[in-house]
DNA sequence: CATCGTTGTTTACGGGTGTAATCTCATCTC
DNA sequence: GAGATGAGATTACACCCGTAAACAACGATG
């Protein structure tokens, strides 16, 4: 499933809440993006198309909804991404912004507690 | 400096090494690539006009370069995906990963040393 | 010097994308 | 029931991209 990215930021509207009328859905997106709303009707149709969403029937209007997850959606761009940059892997992405000093003594902090958690839970698996 | 996918993959070839003529850039993508040598001469033209590599006159031919440098456009292609999905950190990535199971203990295990790595670099700053 | 060939340049073309206007049809209102 | 209103569907259009063929220019070769 490809979106492109305007289409994602649609999205994003629809998987904060959903179903959402299109209205909603132009009103969500009017505060943050200056499209028109004829813009934005070509987009949730597009997406339609695609089969992202769909429209349920609510007497004269539609309610879209997502069918795509943004988790999955999420997981094929940053899979994707490090497919072609990093090897497929992890590390080497963040070896790289640490060279670019990229990362905050906030950032390293956190990554320390995220790998933390990580090997106990990996302990805890090899318990079980 | 906004570079295509298909433009990517001539750039990967010319950052392995370089200068190259664009004969030598065709045998390179020959082996993976089932593109017509026509292809690749659109792609390295495209790039010209795009800044991405120069070409020098070396006699009849030109000799390739590149201009982009490798960790200029590895650096914008994650920023701009760390930006529209993760909040623009790095950590929120890694969790993602991490939640799908998408890690396994090497990839682990190679954070932490690389965390670690980083702790002793910060400490050092501080001290000097 | 005329021709050939190689390498670079220009043109092509279908599909996707960003952006939007227009059309159509069903419902609300008088 | 006729017109107005508003939602979704259709059409539009320029630009980028993948893919490539056609063309042009300049040097090599007989």
């Amino acid at each position: 499933m490809q979106i492109s990215e305007a289409e994602s930021v649609v999205m994003e509207v629809l998987w904060q809440r959903s179903p959402q009328t299109s209205e909603e859905v132009v009103a969500a997106l009017g505060e943050r993006q200056d499209w028109q709303e004829a813009t934005i009707k070509t987009l949730l149709n597009r997406l339609l198309n695609k089969g992202a969403i769909r429209a349920e029937k609510d007497g004269r209007r539609y309610l879209y909804s997502p069918l795509l997850r943004r988790e999955d959606w999420v997981m094929g761009e940053s899979e994707s991404l490090l497919a072609r940059l990093f090897d497929g892997r992890v590390a080497p992405l963040v070896a790289h912004f640490s060279q670019q000093r990229k990362l905050s003594a906030a950032d390293v902090a956190e990554l320390r507690r995220l790998i933390e958690t990580l090997e106990q839970e990996k302990g805890d698996e090899h318990g079980r």
